[in-house]
RNA sequence: GUCCCCUUCGUCUAGUGGUUAGGACACCGGGUUUUCAUCCCGGCAACGGGAGUUCAAUUCUCCCAGGGGAUGCCA
């Protein structure tokens, strides 16, 4: 029964194009996709831009490029159309004003025409808002100041032309509840529920509430998923449903994420927008794992899964009810397993945008700067916490690096003398192995060490600030192999030259 | 202020009416190692408080506290 009620599910993610795409609605999204996976139904991308002031096109392609990136998408949208479309709110316009009427029209909704100070109200400074609350007489929002005007008398200005809102009746009396797919029952004191809010706004746009619930019942949503941050506006949407003569939608209300100082994580927080983690390097796979794992858990001691996992496993008794707090150190581990899965080949793929930003490579690259960078992969891969980490890590590969500090050949207990010593035997030591032989190589250079009475780390050290210009690299000789050992010798010439300088 | 939600190591979490309360990240030690990293081993560290139910409560109930969210013609 529960199984076939699944077979039809139908959910939404229904962002506002009023900005980035944030780590924190992805995961909503993610979640709702998941779930409609998880039981063979059907989800939905909604395009809720009815702020006409703050919805913007570049948004809506950051949210298409977004989703394109994290690889999991609708099955009905905007984009890719649908049986009840149109799925941008502000091509369903009519539709709006036409069901606020009807609530007026059955004695549930009334036109207001106070004027518009609350809105006016958050552009004033904070602290007068915060005193303005506390000085606020019993109750609290709207005093529905219109809800008792004669229907004549209001039908008659409004249609004159005179700017109006529509304002929902929430009832004086009474309870209004339902029962939360996660959290369980939830209930308010309808004297408690925020009182008449706006359904259609002035410019004739209607707010989240009115579009919201008219396009999940218009549309069929048989779920809807979304941030704990909602909890308080869901008694409207009950009320209205009931309004209507409609049937709610089940709601569960998940488990919301913070930053580390516990509160909404935001931009103060670190990297927020999807956009940034991408740049930054970030793997898609990482971060959907790291981020389906934020308030849930499924097998006890794994922690790697993948979105097909993930879509198989989801079930809403695995999430948590606490908020969770985002963990960037964690997420960054994530990362470095999900790159180590990598095949050399994906590796390549991946760091190469990051490697011609860095104008070390051509776009495309080259031939021979492809095979550089597929003999370097193995190299790095265990490595790089991030794919921008890349191109430093790989610089010495493609340029000649700056002398370095003459301090950096040195060392422990060593001199600048002793250590061109060391660096020459190691430079002639190069002329003498072959370095694609890494066993032989390192043989040779532990028998080197030993003859000249040091440590295999004090020889090697010089010849590897000499090649790469730094004291930390990937292994050496296999970089040399990489590299070459012509420009590896010549490297250290120029760096045994200045040692010897300095003396 | 009011309403609503939440509460296991620093963080993400597992878990049960009787457990040495488990794992992962981070952190700290040690090992492997040509640097760094990877990898391996070990360590640190939690049931918010108070009542009640019970032979027994981290687990069930209630209260409190703390945290968070909402209180817009933003979503």
């Amino acid at each position: 029964m529960i199984q076939e009620c699944h077979m039809k599910a139908r959910v939404r993610y229904a962002p506002s194009p009023t900005g980035l795409q944030h780590i924190g609605s992805v995961r909503t999204a993610l979640f709702n996709y998941l779930f409609a996976r998880s039981v063979g139904g059907t989800f939905i991308l909604r395009l809720e831009d009815t702020d006409r002031t703050r919805s913007s096109d570049v948004f809506v392609k950051n949210l298409y490029d977004t989703f394109k990136w994290l690889g999991f998408y609708w099955d009905e949208g905007p984009d890719v159309g649908g049986p009840v479309g149109p799925y941008t709110q502000s091509e369903r316009f009519a539709l709006y004003r036409e069901h606020a009427e009807r609530l007026v029209g059955l004695g549930k909704a009334y036109y207001c025409f106070c004027a518009d100070d609350k809105g006016a109200r958050k552009d004033e400074p904070e602290e007068e808002r915060g005193e303005a609350d506390a000085q606020a007489p019993a109750g609290f929002g709207y005093q529905r100041t219109c809800r008792n005007m004669d229907p004549a008398e209001a039908s008659r200005r409004s249609s004159s032309g005179e700017p109006h809102v529509i304002r929902l009746k929430i009832p004086l009396d009474g309870v209004t509840g339902f029962d939360d797919l996660l959290l369980g029952r939830i209930e308010w004191k309808n004297a408690d529920v925020n009182p008449d809010p706006v359904l259609l706004k002035s410019d004739g746009f209607p707010t989240y509430h009115l579009a919201n619930v008219v396009d999940d019942h218009l549309m069929g949503i048989t779920h809807v998923m979304r941030a704990q941050e909602w909890i308080p506006s869901a008694p409207l949407h009950m009320i209205m449903y009931e309004a209507f003569g409609w049937e709610p939608p089940k709601l569960c209300h998940l488990p919301m994420v913070h930053g580390e100082d516990g509160h909404k994580l935001s931009k103060r927080h670190g990297a927020t927008a999807v956009d940034e983690f991408r740049k930054k390097g970030y793997l898609e796979a990482a971060l959907i794992n790291y981020v389906a794992m934020l308030g849930c858990s499924y097998e006890d001691g794994r922690d790697i899964f993948s979105l097909d996992d993930l879509s198989r496993l989801f079930s809403i008794d695995h999430i948590n009810k606490a908020p969770a707090v985002f963990d960037y150190a964690k997420l960054e581990w994530f990362n470095g397993q999900y790159i180590r899965m990598l095949s050399d080949a994906q590796l390549v793929e991946r760091i190469t945008p990051f490697m011609i930003d860095a104008s070390l490579v051509w776009s495309p690259p080259n031939e021979q700067e492809e095979a550089v960078l597929l003999g370097a992969a193995p190299l790095v891969k265990e490595r790089l916490k991030y794919l921008s980490d890349a191109p430093e890590a790989l610089r010495f590969l493609f340029l000649a690096p700056e002398l370095p500090p003459l301090s950096d050949f040195v060392p422990k207990k060593f001199d600048t003398a002793r250590t061109a010593l060391a660096l020459s035997a190691a430079r002639d030591l190069l002329l003498t192995v072959d370095v694609s032989n890494h066993d032989a190589t390192e043989a040779a250079s532990r028998a080197k060490a030993e003859e000249l009475g040091i440590k295999l780390g004090d020889l090697l050290l010089p010849l590897r600030v000499a090649v790469t210009g730094t004291r930390v690299s990937p292994p050496l000789f296999q970089s040399i192999a990489v590299l070459g050992t012509a420009k590896a010798v010549a490297r250290a010439d120029k760096a045994i030259a200045a040692l010897k300088a300095a003396d």
